[in-house]
RNA sequence: GGAGAGAUGGCCGAGUGGUCGAAGGCGGCAUCCUGCUAAGAUGUUGUAGGGUCAAAAGCUCUACCGAGGGUUCGAAUCCCUCUCUCUCCGCCA
């Protein structure tokens, strides 16, 4: 969420740096100016309707001694009264409006963000490792089949599609990822977090979620309770309604959580395969943190979700997502896209976004330099380390034998018993 | 799930219809004072929005006593609904 008043102040530059984004939002800006100015127009007028209200409330009983004075007053208040409610009920859908039409806003990009309307126009900022090739390479479900660890009919017997069992090694092998991704996070002064995986409405704007992205959630019927889509959501919005000391920043977060999404929109896509699923499990890194830091703590923790990759030895590109590519709430964007050999591809497994106080102003996080200082809002940023379940496929191909075994990674094989090969 | 109690400012806590944004205490901040172990005195101390202003400060208005509605000229105070906390019972990992 933006400050209102700084887009009255300075429309032009709000304009200039959405439309990176989208060239629409101009007008959306407009819409909001219009609404904004029409929403103060009627808050002033009740003001003063409320203002006179009160002054006759207060002049009431100093009129104890003349009866008609005060029938004269209370006349008066209901009239004012009258008209109130009208202006009242104007005033308050201006505010609900005003404050949709920011909530629907989405947040400025960077300036370092290159200027692109999708994913075509992404900016690679490197490559890691040698990405194999080899035609024998089976994809990840059909080996993964081969070996019985993955499940598919009976997740579907049980759930739904999109939703797959784990079964023996393959279970083993996503708890020991799991285990390996905590403990990195850990060393690195994440602190290990295990929140709750349902998580209230205002969570979820906390975070920028809702409302826009309404019905790509698992909602509980009849309770204000979603399911985590990701534990940014729980994380994050752990110190909502707080003001922190600048002695605490950075507060850093690791948590592992399984994630919901409901995928409305991806009707065909990957539909083989753990790749896109509606439950999966994830490491996530969060961090809380300053505006003049914020950039360097996102440096350092998108680095920290490489390292990952780099310690399980598979390949992968980072890619600076453009300004028309990027989620709603960030601001900056990279995204780690790990090779798939069976694709010829990489394929998205983290992703690292600088919010800056987009979120933090949703979420009321704030932060005081000094005690007696006003405080101001806090950055957050966050970045998977990494998703689990794509882990672990992109394991099942890179680590393929032409036997048709699995070698386990090396910073693996402690979590797993020793264990080396998969067969 | 049943019965009861409660929710007030950073914290504790008073306040059951009128000048209460809210006594008092603690804490914080500022100034002053003092050699007896850091005490005392005085003052100050919430958030958000609007207006004024080039801007800030200041001034001013409005809202906020868990949330939302209602009664009333007037609500922290009365009524209704909801949420949360605590105690007891039941149930349960």
């Amino acid at each position: 969420m933006h400050d209102l008043k700084e887009i009255r102040i300075n429309p032009d530059l709000y304009k200039e740096k959405l439309a990176k984004r989208n060239k629409e939002l101009i007008t959306s800006i407009d819409e909001l100016l219009v609404l904004d100015e029409k929403k103060r127009n009627f808050q002033s007028r009740a003001d003063e309707l409320r203002k006179r209200k009160n002054e006759i409330a207060g002049l009431i009983p100093r009129s104890k001694d003349d009866p008609s004075k005060i029938e004269e007053l209370k006349k008066e208040s209901i009239e004012v009264g009258k008209q109130l409610s009208n202006i009242e009920a104007e005033e308050g859908n201006l505010t609900e409006e005003t404050n949709t039409k920011l909530m629907w806003l989405p947040n400025a990009p960077a300036d370092d963000v290159p200027l692109g309307k999708d994913e075509t126009e992404n900016q690679e900022i490197l490559k890691w490792g040698n990405p194999k090739t080899e035609k024998w390479i089976k994809p990840h479900d059909e080996i993964g089949v081969k070996l019985n660890i993955f499940d598919f009919e009976r997740g579907v017997k049980i759930a739904q599609s999109r939703f797959t069992v784990l079964t023996g090694v393959g279970a083993k092998l996503e708890r020991a990822i799991m285990n390996f991704m905590l403990d990195h996070a850990s060393e690195r002064g994440y602190r290990e977090t295990f929140p709750p995986i349902l998580i209230n409405k205002t969570s979820m704007i906390g975070t920028g979620q809702l409302p826009k992205f309404d019905g790509d959630f698992y909602k509980c019927e009849g309770e204000d309770l979603y399911l985590a889509p990701t534990a940014e959501v729980p994380i994050t919005n752990l110190h909502r309604d707080e003001v922190l000391n600048l002695e605490q920043l950075p507060i850093k977060y690791c948590a592992y959580t399984p994630c919901f999404r409901r995928e409305a929109g991806s009707a065909g896509k990957d539909t083989r395969g753990i790749i896109r699923q509606h439950q999966f499990n994830k490491v996530e890194l969060v961090k809380i943190t300053t505006s003049e830091n914020s950039a360097l703590e996102h440096e350092a923790l998108t680095n920290d979700a490489e390292e990952i990759l780099k310690k399980l030895e598979l390949p992968y590109r980072k890619i600076l997502l453009c300004s028309g590519d990027m989620g709603f709430s960030a601001m900056k964007c990279y995204d780690l896209e790990v090779w798939f050999p069976s694709q010829n591809t990489y394929r998205e497994i983290s992703s690292c976004s600088n919010f800056g106080s987009f979120q933090a102003r949703r979420m009321n996080i704030k932060y005081k330099v000094n005690p007696k200082d006003k405080a101001i809002f806090a950055h957050t940023v966050n970045g998977s380390g990494l998703a689990i379940g794509r882990t672990l496929a992109a394991i099942l191909e890179n680590y393929q034998t032409e036997k048709g075994t699995i070698l386990v990674p090396a910073v693996l094989q402690p979590y797993l018993g020793g264990l080396k090969e998969i067969n």
